[in-house]
Formats: structure tokens, sequence, C-alpha cells
DNA sequence: ATTTGAATTAACTATTTGGTTAACACACCT
DNA sequence: AGGTGTGTTAACCAAATAGTTAATTCAAAT
């Protein structure tokens, strides 16, 4: 009995990823995560004590998937159009192995925004300033790039790559697509948005 | 008592669009909602049957508010180029006084992707093609656009304009803004998306 | 074989919460 | 002044739900 552990310990978390993500805290049910792990609703206490520590859990999961590539797009030293070439695609990949990843930490991250603000300070993230920002100022003093405030070129890369994702089902309305119609959008997004976005800060 | 009729119900809607917008469906209580109409908890169910019929009304209020503007950006005979500077910053305009409400709506639709369905299915909205993928295409085709799907154009003028709203608390964290700072960025974007978003589809 | 202790379960508890109801208030009509 | 009906409230109810507990199983140590 000493692999069951783990073995419960792992399909209750990867139950209450999956009814958390959909869900969020909220919507989210203990009964439901335990008849979607197979298991007996106690054990979700007996393993994380509560509600809100297994959700503590899922969301501290989901933050480590999305901001470590996330900060090294940001941090890098290679020049922009390498950086974004390479790593938008791979972001864009990694969002897909978890669609409903981006929503949950958004609405999680609204309904509860000191959470993150506590997390940041206490991980002592000392949020130096992103690279990137300084490579495309450089651009821009350098007449390469079109004055456009970093900050905003970089909330639009980011839009760009996770907002279709938060936005599935308006997108699949507003465009007419099914589920497989949209995964090829995604493909599509992935070889086309670094060209567009690369385009959109170079002067002509 | 005539006027009382309006005057209870408006305070009911108010209270209920802060308490949904901000909370979503599954995080709202009633209780809430009349404290913050500072009514009893009884005059809800009697103005709207029940949490489900007053949420509907908030939702479809919600929807009145995005959708045609959106569809006014859509179905636009202008060229691009002045269809996206003026709408843009009216969009943006737009968000700002209920800047809760995209991730409301997106949340919403994740929770409740028939919902939807079904409603644009009832209006009838009989979902023409958009003229401004139209407008694309033709700029491609003449060659004064890069070659890019335009409706991944679309999808990247929809998320630059929506996930700032969406992503807020994280966008403040991770550029270290206020509050204030970050109504200075979102009015700076205002100025400076229409000539990043233009200049990203059009050729050198 | 017996004991031990962690893993697991069914049944239970306390609280929250959406919804109801019966009484009350009060403007309006006659 | 008295009756009528809508608006409003406090108290209540039933269902849902997070969390607890006491009993049971079973592998491993003795």
């Amino acid at each position: 009995m000493e692999q069951e552990i783990t073995i419960s310990e792992e399909k209750i978390i990867e139950a209450a990823r999956n009814v958390f993500h959909r869900k969020g805290f909220d919507g989210a049910r203990m009964q439901e995560i335990a008849d979607e792990a197979g298991i007996n609703k106690a054990m979700l206490h007996y393993y994380f004590r509560s509600k809100d520590q297994l959700f503590e859990a899922v969301f501290k999961e989901a933050l480590g998937r999305i901001f470590p590539m996330l900060l090294s797009i940001l941090m890098s030293d290679e020049p922009i159009e390498e950086n974004l070439k390479k790593f938008i695609p791979a972001y864009i990949d990694t969002i897909k192995k978890h669609p409903y990843l981006p929503g949950f930490v958004l609405h999680e991250m609204t309904r509860n925004p000191e959470r993150l603000t506590n997390m940041v300070r206490s991980v002592g993230v000392a949020s130096a300033p992103p690279k990137i920002l300084q490579q495309l100022q450089k651009g821009m003093d350098e007449g390469r790039y079109i004055a456009i405030a970093p900050e905003q070129i970089l909330v639009s890369v980011l839009a760009a790559c996770i907002f279709p994702f938060v936005a599935k089902p308006m997108v699949k309305v507003a465009l007419g697509m099914d589920d497989e119609k949209f995964d090829q959008f995604i493909n599509q997004r992935k070889e086309q948005l670094p060209e567009f976005l690369l385009n959109g800060i170079k002067k002509k």
C-alpha cells in the first residue's frame, strides 16, 4: 500500500484540476471532484485538509505552468525576432495542453487579487524590469521599431497568445467553428502570429 | 408608490450587476445582492423569480453592452484603417465603464457555452460573414496587406482591446502599476493600439 | 498468526443558501 | 373613515454542501 498514497493523491489532484479549471473555486463541488477521481469524498480531506487547500494546490500548479515560460520570454537576452518566433509557438503549445488554465487563472485572480500579490511577495520575485522592454526601447531609439510604449506591445503579445483560449466559445460562435476547426485555427495561429506581431513593431 | 417599482427594480439590477460581474454566477449570493441594494432579500424574488432569472437579466444586459459595437466593427463598410481608428478607442471606452464585464461574459460563456449558442440561435442572428474579413482579404489580394488569415487578425484586434481588462490584476503586478497607472496605461492604449495593429497588417 | 497503523468508506453534522410565506405598511380609491 | 392591493419585511424551510467521525480493510512488521 505504499504506491497507493501517490496514486490516490495524484488521482485527486488530476480530478481537482479538471473541475477547478472548468468551474472555478465557487463552481467546483468536492463531491464532483471525488466522483471524477473515483474515490470517497473523505479522501479529499484526508490528503488536503480543506477545499481551500486543495484549490491552493491546483492554483499554484497552474501558475507554475504558465509563468516560468512567460518569464523566459520577458527575460530573454535574444533579439526580439528570434525570441518571439521561438516562444510564441511554444507558449501556445503549452496552453493547448491545458486550455482551461488561462481562463481559470485570470478568473481567480479577479476574484482574489491579493492572493497573487501575496504569492509574488512571498516568493520574493524581485520582478526585475523585463529585458524585452529594454530590447523594444532600444529598437525604437535606433529607429527600427515604431514609437509605441513597450508595455503596450508586451500586453498585446500576451493577449494574442492567451485570449483565443479564454474566448474560445465566443470565437467558435462568431466564426462558425466546431472543435476541429478551432484546433486548426490555433495551429495556424502558431505559425502566423510571430510574423504579424513582428511586422507590427517594425518601421516601414 | 408608482415610482418605487422602477426604483427598487433598478436598485436590484444595479446591485446584481456589481455582484455578478465581480463574482460570477456561482460566487454571487442573493443576500449580498440584497445588502448591496439595501433592501430585503425577498424583494429579489418578488421582482425576478429566481437567481437564475436575475442572472439572465444581467447577462443579457452585458451582451447588449458589448456585442452591438462589436458587430458594427465587424460589419462596417468603411476601409479598415478608418474603421479601426474610430472603433478601437470607442470600444475601449465602452469597456472602461464596466471593466469587469468582459471577464464576466467570458467566464460565464466558458461555464455554459450552450447558453450563447441558444441565444444566438433564438435571436436569429444570421451571422453573415463579417465584412471586415472581406476587406482584409481584398487588401491581401491587392498586395497591400501581408498574407495572414483575416480571422487571425480579427481575433488579435479583439484580444488587444479586451485582454487588458480581463488580465488587469496580472498586468498590474507584472508591470508594477497601481490603479492610476493602469488607467493611464489604458488611455495610452486607446491612442497607440490602432497604429500598432494597422502597422501589423500592412506590407513594408 | 497477531498486531499495528495507514488508507478508505458510509453515515452523519453544521452551516450556508436559494427560496417561501405570512404578516405588515401604506398609498390610493370610494 | 374604511377597504383594497401592491410593495416590503422578518421569520422560516428545505436542499445543498463542506467537513467530521467512527468503523472497516488490508498490507507490512513482529
